[in-house]
DNA sequence: GATATAATTGCATAATTGTGCAAATATGCA
DNA sequence: TGCATATTTGCACAATTATGCAATTATATC
């Protein structure tokens, strides 16, 4: 478990853990197409601008996706992706495949 | 999907989500019995005291479980309930549990 | 009781992060 | 071209969080 690795799996966790953006992946989660930002603005009762920075975020750790159509951006989740990534770190935890190298005492 | 929910899921997200907490729960995560806070410093190059209050965190979370032994406290990993919380969270996302109240268009 | 070690807490501070507003950019449409 | 809508960005600021140090608490041992 090397530090960069460890740093992108926290990334990856402290993008998914902030009420808002949790917020927008639950609602994501509830459609089956993508949405554009602006409906996607209704979930979270926040300034448009602090939905995009969200939005962002979540782009840059691939838990969403988004494709420019028009002057609307819209996002889709990367349900497949951030499932096997939350279920890696589950198996990771539960069955201690780090268990190599023991630091127990 | 209520607000507090969300809010509890985003806090335990949140806690595994920073780098010295990740670094603590692998740390763990390799050890078969409980380890002290002062062995469990060594894994992170930071104060006792800041290792404290991430170890407080974690168990405010329930991802850790703590034990005192004479003036020892000894912590271990919640391993199958933090991974049964990251599977839940997996199947709620790759499943769409949430598709019932669909706000699609 | 005195002393040593483990851990926590108070306090100050640095760093990061979330937010809103206004301005800018990008694109579609009349 | 001119105007409207969608989104992003710059900026300032508030809120939160991570950190270290010193002091304190708790407990074991001499």
């Amino acid at each position: 478990m090397d530090a960069a690795e460890t740093q992108k799996t926290a990334d990856f966790l402290k993008a998914l853990g902030e009420f808002n953006r949790l917020s927008l992946v639950y609602n994501l989660c509830r459609c089956e197409s993508s949405q554009n930002a602006m409906c996607l603005c209704d979930c979270c009762s926040v300034d448009a601008s602090v939905v995009s920075r969200h939005l962002k975020i979540l782009a840059e750790r691939d838990i969403v996706a988004f494709e420019k159509v028009g002057r609307e951006r819209t996002y889709r989740l990367n349900r497949n992706e951030v499932a096997t990534q939350l279920r890696g770190l589950a198996d990771q935890i539960e069955n201690s495949d780090c268990k190599g190298g023991n630091y127990d005492v």
